[in-house]
DNA sequence: GTATCTGCAAAACTTTTGCTTATTT
DNA sequence: AAATAAGCAAAAGTTTTGCAGATAC
């Protein structure tokens, strides 16, 4: 496994612009082929430095980069597309118990909450 | 809007194979066009008859008929992709509290606990 | 009868892959 | 030097769309 000027410049984007992404505009940024982005991204995933989330509405894949920052789940404005963060341990604790109720080994998990955020609350007048 | 043989058909298929589909296999199963599955989707959705989930690993989109059933969420197997459902209302309502906190007028949420199913775990030696 | 819907085929996109050239070690 | 990686371009998939013919109302 090599350590090439692509790789480390997939790092370094994917930690920009808020750590969230979605591949052709970070293959954009960085200058790297879109082939090479996809041929990497799953062994980041892997190692535990990039996760895949599923905040966009249409069927692209977006991820985000993780590297060294704090677990955390996403609340998303279903009109302006707003992305907040969030990080609440209790619902974890519950998580975990879920899991265990039904035998599960809980390795990962996503969430997404879904709803209006303030400034487009206001505008639904 | 009309309500034709393919939007019954659709409806009616939904229902069956545990109410989870993607949208290839329910159009031939069904027998109606994929086009006019995708063409219907976004109508079901918006009617609260059909939800989209997440539990496809590969890009494609998932969907899983939700009329008249109980709130739920999923506990997927990351080997065997088996999918559990759970309901816990506990979760819910942290969730609605982690919204509040943040002006987030809440209106729905997508959910996945990711992990290995018992049965994984046991061949996992 | 007319407005709405369906199916087909083409188009638009996203993601994967084969192969050649370049680069890391 | 050898083995791995990148880029390009073609391929494989999924989802969307234009249009002609069919259908519900």
């Amino acid at each position: 496994m090599r350590f090439t000027r692509e790789r480390a410049e997939i790092l370094r984007g994917s930690c920009s612009a808020g750590g969230h992404f979605v591949v052709e505009a970070l293959a954009k940024r960085v200058g790297v082929s879109v082939a090479t982005v996809y041929r990497n991204l799953p062994l980041m995933v892997e190692a535990g430095i990039i996760r895949r989330t599923v905040d966009t509405p249409d069927g692209r894949g977006a991820y985000e980069h993780v590297w060294g920052r704090e677990h955390h789940d996403h609340l998303v404005c279903v009109r302006c597309g707003e992305v907040v963060e969030f990080h609440f341990t209790a619902l974890e604790v519950l998580q975990e118990h879920v899991a265990q109720e039904h035998g599960f080994a809980l390795m990962d998990h996503r969430m997404e909450l879904l709803g209006l955020c303030p400034r487009c609350q206001e505008e639904e007048t």
